[in-house]
RNA sequence: GUGGACGUAGCUCAAUUGGUAGAGCCACGGCUUGUGAUGCCGGUGGUUGAGGGUUCGAGUCCCUUCGUCCACCCCA
């Protein structure tokens, strides 16, 4: 018995009308992009496992539970790019550009984490993202939010609200921590076991723990956003004063928190509550460390990713490939001639399906199924003459004319 | 990874206490070579997700497994 073959778990197919979503939403960001002066990169899509245990984090669980990772045929262990940042800063680390100024990127494409698979949720994804390398100031952070904003505009996504909080620095985050581990030992008897282990390994995640008694015990919980350093305070408020002016609505959040190890400062979350549980549909922040651990100098980033799949989920569907003209023979003799004549049609720019002579009835039902505008029906007529004769299949009218004039009607509506 | 719901034709769904697997829609072919959407006729379509078990008999009950969905978790 022959097994049924189908996709591994979690990995789905770009079928028609999904890939006329994802189309959209690369010629939106290219266009909303480029107005920042945002270059588009191709990345791999396998890179060395060692890039993303330095970068997003042994202890975090994209990198201990959710990366394919394996030894290709030599030595090395390789992997599936979880993730976009880390090879986006290796790439600029190898070719060498740290001494040749601001680099704004963007890319898009495939990435793979194994995770449970649930709506909004997959093994493979895609993710359209930017980074920034080399900007510092709070200016930048406003802009690059002004840029995501514009391009969810363009998009016409409705119904998303922005976020955003400052992780701190290494100068004030160690403090923090340690207030807030003090705190949440002090009333670890009401939190909850995954909670327990979270005091150790990342105590801010204690703060968004959606357990009711854990809600109520961090409620008075210390915050970032009161124990940062004067400069991450600086930023924080500049930032928030350049959204103003720039009106891009946002909320501070000081709940937001970050999984990935390089995030400082800076992060922002852009949520929609139309997606059930994974209600994130384009995130963000700074990772003004990540450079400088992977070897390079101490340069300042900022960047965000969007999933293409949650996007999609949030537009109206789009029609896919239209026909304009589906050509008809009427007889055997006309059939070379409509052949010739569909050709033509076609170097004009046209869509043109040829419904392959035979009954007319025939051809013309296919026309309607194939959703065509128009109707070009050749016979010993319009061979004779050197004529076409187009019919509108919405309105029914009908008319002949030359194959000059023919065009230039279709051309116009 | 944990918990829960659900898998019957391409799609939406039927099938009495366990007793012959059906309908609508879609798609396809034809209605004898100049007019479709909106007519008429026709045939195809399923090892009931898969595998095992109980039974004279399983779509229905039990176990396993795969998948989808939901929540946790995580994140885009």
């Amino acid at each position: 018995m022959t097994k049924k073959l189908q996709s591994i778990r979690g990995i789905h197919d770009g079928l028609p009308s999904e890939v006329a979503k994802w189309r959209k939403i690369e010629d939106v960001a290219r266009r909303v992009f480029s107005s920042h002066a945002v270059s588009e990169v191709r990345l791999p899509i396998l890179e060395p496992t060692e890039l993303f245990v330095r970068s997003v984090g042994e202890e975090t669980d994209i990198v201990s539970k959710e990366m394919y990772a394996f030894k290709d045929q030599g030595s090395g262990n390789i992997c599936l790019r979880p993730e976009g940042t880390a090879g986006a800063v290796r790439a600029y680390l190898q070719a060498g550009l740290t001494r040749s100024g601001i680099q704004r990127w963007f890319y898009m494409g495939p990435m793979f984490r194994r995770e449970r698979p649930q709506k909004g949720r997959l093994r493979q994804f895609q993710q359209i993202g930017t980074e920034w390398i080399g900007v510092s100031g709070p200016v930048a952070d406003a802009e690059i939010l002004a840029m995501a904003q514009h391009f969810l505009d363009a998009l016409d996504i409705q119904m998303v609200r922005l976020e955003i909080n400052s992780l701190g620095c290494a100068a004030c985050r160690p403090a923090y921590r340690d207030a807030l581990i003090t705190h949440l030992n002090a009333c670890s008897e009401h939190l909850c076991k995954t909670c327990h282990e979270r005091i150790e390994n990342n105590p801010m995640r204690v703060l968004d723990c959606k357990n009711e008694s854990c809600q109520a015990q961090s409620a008075d919980a210390p915050e970032m956003l009161a124990h940062l350093c004067s400069d991450c305070d600086t930023h924080f408020s500049n930032l928030k004063e350049s959204l103003n002016a720039l009106d891009v609505p946002y909320k501070v959040n000081p709940r937001i928190v970050r999984g990935l190890d390089y995030y400082n400062r800076t992060a922002f979350e852009f949520i929609t509550e139309q997606l059930g549980a994974q209600g994130t549909v384009l995130a963000g922040g700074r990772y003004d460390g990540l450079v400088e651990s992977l070897g390079g100098p101490a340069t300042t980033c900022i960047g965000f990713a969007a999933g293409m799949e949650r996007l999609a989920m949030l537009m109206p569907d789009i029609k896919t490939q239209t026909v304009d003209v589906v050509a008809i023979a009427l007889g055997d003799l006309a059939l070379p001639y409509s052949l010739k004549i569909a050709e033509q049609l076609r170097r004009e720019g046209l869509s043109v399906v040829h419904a392959g002579g035979g009954a007319s009835k025939r051809q013309f039902k296919l026309a309607d199924r194939e959703g065509a505008r128009f109707v070009a029906i050749i016979g010993s007529n319009e061979v004779e003459h050197g004529l076409i004769s187009l019919k509108n299949l919405a309105t029914g009218e009908q008319t002949s004319c030359s194959i000059k004039q023919g065009i230039a009607l279709l051309k116009i509506s």
